[in-house]
DNA sequence: TCGGATAGGAATAAATTTTTCCCCTATTGC
DNA sequence: GCAATAGGGGAAAAATTTATTCCTATCCGA
């Protein structure tokens, strides 16, 4: 695990869900968890760009996802929210609704920047 | 100037979103620029603790944010959001809101994990 | 019996972002 | 002339985040 070097200041609300939400794919993930894609496999395929490193890093992350282990062969496990992590639901659904609504523009800004 | 290597992909409003908001200090330099803090010194002094470079880079970025220099000495510089820009203001109001919120609750899950 | 699916971990490499350091413009005031 | 002010920029270093590669297991189907 990598330790980091400079503490994180967490003095607005900004930090704290910038520390909680702006991993690559952590939207993504509480998304598909909401939306009933709760085994690890599903994930993966619903976001094929990650690494399932990462992926499993970030569901462990800041109590967002519970996941539960069914002792069974092969193994099965499944995430979910938890309830402070549904809490985040309406505030991702805002985030996306911005970048659909501004699709094309977008498109057009980031692509001239990159 | 970073040239990136891998192609970001741009398939879903979270990414076009992630794209222009998530950088370390984006949407509090969006944020003080809406409450009328519009100069690069007035923005440092809100921002101690990032630095001078990242926050000219990332007032540059996606068309957020206008520059209008006045032809005085000493130099003098305001930014404005662009119409853009404004419309993401709600937005990130409630991302700061759930963050403010949550404020108890994240301190110690970041502090944990961190 | 081999290949694939299930789930995950460790170590390492690569990519990306942010910071640091130093430099430049021009004017005013001492 | 030199410092201060107000605004930037490039190169390189440091920090951080993601990706890659190679491992562990079991079971099912061909």
């Amino acid at each position: 695990m990598y330790e980091r070097k400079i503490i994180p200041n967490l003095n607005c609300g900004f930090d704290l869900i910038g520390e909680v939400l702006f991993g690559k794919w952590k939207i993504r993930l509480l998304w598909f968890i909401n939306e009933g894609h709760k085994r690890p496999s599903e994930l993966q395929r619903k976001i094929p760009d990650a690494s399932r490193r990462v992926l499993n890093i970030q569901l462990k992350e800041h109590e967002l996802v519970t996941r539960k282990i069914f002792p069974v062969v092969s193994p099965k496990v499944e995430y979910s929210l938890t309830e402070f992590g549904r809490t985040l639901i309406p505030v991702i659904a805002a985030l996306g609704q911005w970048g659909d609504e501004n699709e094309v523009r977008l498109r057009d800004v980031i692509l001239r920047q990159v």
